[in-house]
DNA sequence: AAGGTACTGGAACGATCGTTCTTATACAAG
DNA sequence: CTTGTATAAGAACGATCGTTCCAGTACCTT
């Protein structure tokens, strides 16, 4: 029978994922992983074959533990307009409630550091911005079928508007602390996406 | 009187440059550097003291060569919002070219792999931000000295939205081989555009 | 108490990193 | 041609990288 480590493996993987999300893939080095995780070297390679193998587990765990909660009221089964306005809300109320610049969001991150080559990685950064879209295609859809006003293929492009721009809006509370920068755009791209969707095409 | 070298200082920027802007700063290493500038160890390091010395050179190549002839209509005198409309087409243009995904913008790529303290490479990420901002605001204020719909908090706000806007396009071509998405993405932002600053605050 | 298991801490490995230095060569000036 | 100089090519340096390995130890089971 396996003994309790002082870290379990999902802490482990907290751990990493912290610093690959704040530092960067490549700057962060197995060392500052056994620093920063408190699981030695030999305690890291019992689990994960390498480095980029425990990246993937950060991956995956940061779809669980900062992607799930924050996205969920979007992918709820009766989500309207209104839950992409929480989910808005809540990204911005994140970013104000640090006075250092953010740490942006891990797949954005990841997808400028790779090389295009990286198709294990790449792949787990695709499967986000689906994610991404559906949740928004199925929230336009639904508040889409009292008035009809959007086609299918409307809905599609206003979904995909909507994941570029939560991807730029991810991206830039890396650069700057002024987070009423950040709240004025999550405003300002609600209000679009209130107008499309009950003020017509535009 | 020093003998001309087989790569000016400015063809090895512009090579480093290309390097760097494709696979990131810290993939790229010296050797590769020599390789692909073909300038040798010892003539890198007579120019440059180190690599973010010649790192911090490209990043100022870049704005002169990539952002200065993309962004001139906007920055032009008598700009208006057809200036942003063009820019935009110039972006989606250049990813429609590629059946490959793009490379993204040098700054945004930079911005997700830098250490928070990396005090000389932000001010030059902020620096460009700011330069586009400056540029669209400039151009919504003249598009509404006409009918003053908007205060000038309202273009401020407009300009920054922009900026952010663009940088997630920017982001995203990283991701992407779709550049039908992404020209949707600028359409649907310029249409935002034209609406607020002829239509009123919406 | 004894044995086995699972982890720690750290030494050690080859590879590669950024950087420096040396040697040889190609060209300009006299 | 000779001399001086700037560059090329690459050896070499210490540091650090990711990874492997080993001895020591704490804990569970019997």
């Amino acid at each position: 029978m396996p003994r309790a480590r002082s870290q379990s493996r999902t802490a482990l993987v907290d751990s990493a994922l912290a610093a690959f999300w704040k530092t960067g893939y490549h700057i962060v080095s197995m060392g500052d992983l056994v620093r920063e995780t408190g699981v030695s070297r030999g305690g890291i390679y019992s689990d994960f074959t390498n480095k980029q193998d425990l990246f993937l587990a950060c991956l995956d765990r940061y779809q669980e533990t900062v992607v799930t909660p924050v996205f969920a009221p979007v992918e709820a089964p009766d989500a309207g307009l209104d839950a992409i306005r929480l989910y808005l809300e809540t990204l911005v109320s994140r970013f104000e409630a640090s006075d250092e610049p953010g740490i942006g969001c891990l797949v954005a991150n990841t997808l400028a550091q790779i090389e295009p080559e990286d198709t294990q990685i790449r792949a787990r950064l695709d499967t986000h911005s689906r994610r991404l879209t559906a949740g928004f295609r199925t929230v336009f859809s639904r508040e889409n079928q009292a008035s009809g006003t959007l086609s299918n293929a409307d809905i599609d492009d206003l979904a995909d508007f909507t994941m570029i721009s939560v991807q730029g809006l991810w991206s830039y509370s890396r650069a700057t602390t002024d987070a009423k920068l950040l709240r004025q755009y999550a405003e300002t791209l609600m209000s679009l996406l209130v107008a499309r969707v009950h003020g017509g095409t535009m």
